[in-house]
This record gives structure tokens, C-alpha cells and sequence, in this order.
DNA sequence: ATTATCTATAGATCTATAGATAATGC
DNA sequence: ATTATCTATAGATCTATAGATAATGC
């Protein structure tokens, strides 16, 4: 244990001691796996990160998965709220007449500003589920927690595009999603290629023109 | 060894034995690497998947790093070969007023071919890419291969809009690329969330779509 | 008295190397 | 004679558990 972290937790109550554990515990893990996946990461990693032993973790957690889909929920239930509570006020707001864009507004824009906005360990969640996102085992927990949001927004892009298949709204939002997830990543390619133009920490650039983007291209998908 | 691996490796010339094994191994490691990641497969998973034994790997390989970089190079080249030939060739017949689409397809759509229609093996790699591409240590080896194809894509979108800010045109890349690399995971994501109507690796699918909706979507953004 | 944290350690697995064996090559 | 493959094994590391210690809680 560092000197600070025994510092902090001298005078806590028990349950504010294991609260701010599980706290420092799982911002170090969502760092780590954000950077290396699941495997890339050891328990003694994430221990020596937070200043405790090893063994602990198996205290709070039953093992590695477990510590790993923990992370996940953590944070998806404040993404997912959020967003669905966006979409339920555009419905309304527009009444008989979504529009495609307006939809996506509220779908993209307010999770972006949540990340961005909820500093360093928000950006590192965002680029922990962009991760999790394009791999098979991970997928099924973005169906878990995420599902019940994006079929929200396909709702309300079906009443947008009322004259579209079902397959083009589909391969409308696997189109979107994986524009925002290459976002979320945030690798740093896009710095790079585009010689410091662009950076990918700037999610207010993405904001900026993600959804009138994605839109135009679901309205281009018509004559298909 | 399986016995079908013996039987075939009897009469070979030792150049075609070693060609032969380098093949079985590399399919067999771009296969577990596609599902798991780097630090998800061990050599021990990859030698027995080919059916030899692990020393071997180290006969040809460094360690598992340099196995895994010589995976993902080894079809590299071709797909980065194939889409600049097709680029070049949309540049010379568009002349003097190439077109957002005409490029886009030009680069989507060679890749989704030579993909869907390699076979299994070509579409391991597509996911292999693409759980590559969103990881900040992978990014690194897609700057590597592939930044002279998407330099020469971006010269030709630049003359396409002329008026446009180099900032909106890598933006506009940057989300084509998401929706490429998230279709080439084949995470079966879309799968379930569509109940069936769209498949994962249904690249004609994408193939049908992709071009002009992002074209539509780099149209949209000139009033941004 | 209960809970958080640490010590000690078992058992499994993983990477990598050294050296032996079994094929092909002249 | 050279190259491909296997045997044997060292050393490191990882997960997980059992049990001890040091805090908070009544």
C-alpha cells in the first residue's frame, strides 16, 4: 500500500473504506483493460496500480471475469440512462415527425459529451466498451447492457424513415456504431495519419459532425 | 502430429515442407488471434490447433510478438496492393472530376470482395484487422501496412472537395473506417440485435451500402 | 465480533532454450 | 550435411486458496 492510500483510508467507517477500495480497484482495472484486454492484464497489475496486494481482489471479486464485467456495468447504466432519457425527450419534442439526425443527436451527442466531459476516467470507460465492442465474447455484453437503447433509437429511426426495411436501419446503425466506437478507442492513428489535423481525445470535433454525417448517409441509403 | 498432417508432410521437398508448416501455422494463429487477441492465445493454443509441438513456433519465430506481426503482414500487402491498384485505376477513369463515391467504392468495396470471396481464411484476417485496429499497441502496425493506401484514398477525396478543410475530410475518413473494421469483426452483434435481419458476415450487404452512405455523409458535411 | 487486508504458498501454465532425433539434400 | 521436428526442462508468472493480522463496530 502506498503511504497515501493508507493515509486516506485511516479514518473511514467500513463501509466508506471498501467503497473507495472497490472505487480505486476498478478505475485502475478499467485503465488497464482499456489498454490491454482482459488477457493483456494480470491481477497483479491491477493490485500494483492500486497499492494493495494481489489477494484482495479476490476478496472483492470472485475472479478476473468477473472483476472484468463489473467494470463493464459499472458505468453502462449511466451511459444507457442517460441516453435513453435523451431519446424519450426528442420523441416527444418532435412529435409525428422524428428526423434521422435529430434521433442521432441525441443517440451519439450525449454520450460523447458524457465521456468528454466526465474527464480522464470516463474517457478511459468509453475506451474499455469500444474495446470490449469488436470482440465476439465481448459483444454479448454490449447486447446486455446496450440493447435496450439502441433498439430505443432504431424506433425512432423506424419512424423517421417509415418507407425503409428493416435491413437498411440495421446496417444504418452497425455503420454509426462503429464510427463512434472507432472514437471511443481512441488509438491515435487518426493523429498520426493525418499529421496532428485531427486528434482523437477530441470528441467535441466528432460531435461536431458524427450525427448530420451518419444521417445524410441513411437518407442516401433510399434509392439503394 | 495428426496423422493427416504426417501423411501430407511425407514426400515434400524440405522448401515445401517449411512453406507448408509457416501456412498452417500462420492460419492457425490468425484464426485463435482474430478470436482472442494477442494476449488471449497462447503458442501452446496455435500448436495444437496446427497439431505440432510448440518448440517448433520458436524454430520459426522469435517469440509470439514477431508470430503475431508476421500474421498480420502477411496478407497485408495483397489487400494493400489490390485497393491502391483500384484507387489508381478510379483516378485515371474519372480524369479531372473524381467523385466521394467513385473513391469510396473504389476502396471498400475491393477490400469487402477480396475478403468474402478468399474464403474463411481471408475472413479471419478481416477480424484479425480489425481487433487489431481498435487497440492502441495494434494501431501502430496498421500505420505500418496501411497508410500509404489511405493516404492515396484521402488524395483523391481531397480533390473530390476541393473547398473542404483537411480536418473534415480525415474526420470523414476516420468514420468510414469505423464502419469498416466493426463489419470486418463480424462480432455477431447486428446478428442478435436485428433478430436475424442482418448477418455479420454478410459483406454484400455492406458492400451495397457502405459507399454511398458515406459519400452522402462527406457531402453533408460542407455546411458543418 | 465483523470486516478489510496481508502473508504464505500450492498448483497450473506459459515462454523460451538446449540438445537429441529424424527426415531431406548432395 | 543441412534442415525440420521432437524431448526434456528451467525459470518465470499467474490464479486462487487458506489462514493470520489489523483495523472498525457494538
Amino acid at each position: 500500500m502506498s503511504d497515501g492510500a493508507r493515509a486516506k483510508r485511516g479514518r473511514r467507517t467500513k463501509a466508506e473504506q471498501r467503497a473507495e477500495s472497490l472505487e480505486q480497484i476498478l478505475d485502475a482495472a478499467e485503465y488497464l483493460f482499456s489498454k490491454h484486454g482482459l488477457y493483456g492484464v494480470t491481477l497483479r497489475d491491477v493490485a500494483q496500480r492500486v497499492g494493495i496486494h494481489t489477494t484482495l481482489l479476490h476478496y472483492y471479486f470472485k475472479d478476473k471475469k468477473d472483476l472484468f464485467e463489473t467494470v463493464f456495468a459499472r458505468r453502462a447504466g449511466v451511459t444507457s440512462g442517460r441516453r435513453m432519457v435523451a431519446l424519450e425527450q426528442y420523441e416527444t419534442a418532435a412529435g409525428a415527425h422524428p428526423t434521422v439526425e435529430g434521433a442521432l443527436h441525441a443517440f451519439l451527442d450525449t454520450d460523447l459529451d458524457l465521456y468528454f466531459e466526465g474527464g480522464e476516467l470516463w474517457m478511459n470507460y468509453a475506451a474499455f466498451c469500444a474495446r470490449v465492442s469488436n470482440t465476439p465474447e465481448g459483444a454479448v455484453l454490449m447486447d446486455v447492457h446496450f440493447d435496450p437503447v439502441v433498439l430505443k433509437l432504431v424506433s425512432i429511426l423506424k419512424r423517421a424513415l417509415p418507407d425503409y426495411p428493416d435491413e437498411d436501419i440495421f446496417w444504418g446503425y452497425h455503420f454509426v456504431t462503429g464510427a463512434l466506437m472507432n472514437t471511443l478507442a481512441r488509438t491515435g492513428r487518426i493523429d498520426r495519419l493525418s499529421g496532428g489535423v485531427c486528434r482523437s481525445d477530441d470528441f467535441p470535433a466528432v460531435k461536431k459532425r458524427i450525427a448530420k454525417f451518419m444521417a445524410a448517409g441513411f437518407l442516401a441509403l433510399k434509392d439503394a
